[in-house]
DNA sequence: CAACTATTCTTCTGTATGGTTGATTATTTG
DNA sequence: CAAATAATCAACCATACAGAAGAATAGTTG
């Protein structure tokens, strides 16, 4: 028996699956998450950044390049000063989709923990 | 477009990001996503993951504990084989935000590459 | 039980990368 | 010009992890 059925989603080619598992990449790390979410009030200069996020200068501008890398956050040079935004909000749906899955983990956890206390 | 609020990630606690860090961890890896895409056709036993991955049998095994601890896939054991499939549709849901992207980036490229040869 | 099969576990190696530190490049200002 | 500020670059270290290979486990069948 083999897969007649095919289904609207095609396979990937492994070239486009490297290119979309380096998306994933560039959100597998807290850092960059917490950077991304010092975006979310708008456009931010990198030592805003460091402010907010309480990274190293130099690991936040590390992470921000890896970040535009990706594609998920646009950058601009001004003066002195280099602003990113989050690029578009795809961004913000990937991560709203997680953590809804988080959370709903977690409210599961907290559950097994109090049933078991009981 | 009216400013629709959109409901952002509010300040997601340390601990909140490390969880949703893993998750993309597990997406972050062209293998795992191949074992995603030939989980498409429904629940598959490890033996046919292989095949249809040309993944080794521990390796293939490895990567579907980590998107098992990852909660992406369901795991049921039945017999001498283990049956494997996605959770739920979440994971097809993000990989698809995920290729949009990468497609619209693919065909960007494109055309640079296109516009250059004038 | 013993032989067999599907899967997982263990151990190892190479590589990738997060984060630090210090030097370096832009840009503005005196 | 030199000093000051914002950001990046370069080198380094420690850790994490993908993938391979072989041993070990669990379920099946005679």
């Amino acid at each position: 028996m083999s897969n007649t059925r095919r289904k609207a989603i095609k396979s990937l080619s492994p070239a486009m699956l490297s290119k979309v598992a380096e998306r994933f990449k560039a959100l597998a790390e807290p850092t960059r998450l917490s950077l991304l979410q010092a975006l979310q009030g708008g456009e931010t200069a990198v030592g805003e950044l460091v402010e907010r996020t309480g990274l190293s200068l130099a690991n936040a501008s590390k992470q921000l390049q890896q970040l535009h890398a990706a594609g998920f956050v646009s950058r601009r040079k001004d003066g002195l000063f280099v602003y990113y935004a989050l690029a578009d909000d795809d961004v913000m749906q990937l991560c709203d989709l997680v953590c809804g899955r988080v959370r709903r983990d977690v409210k599961a956890e907290e559950r097994a923990i109090l049933s078991q206390g009981l």
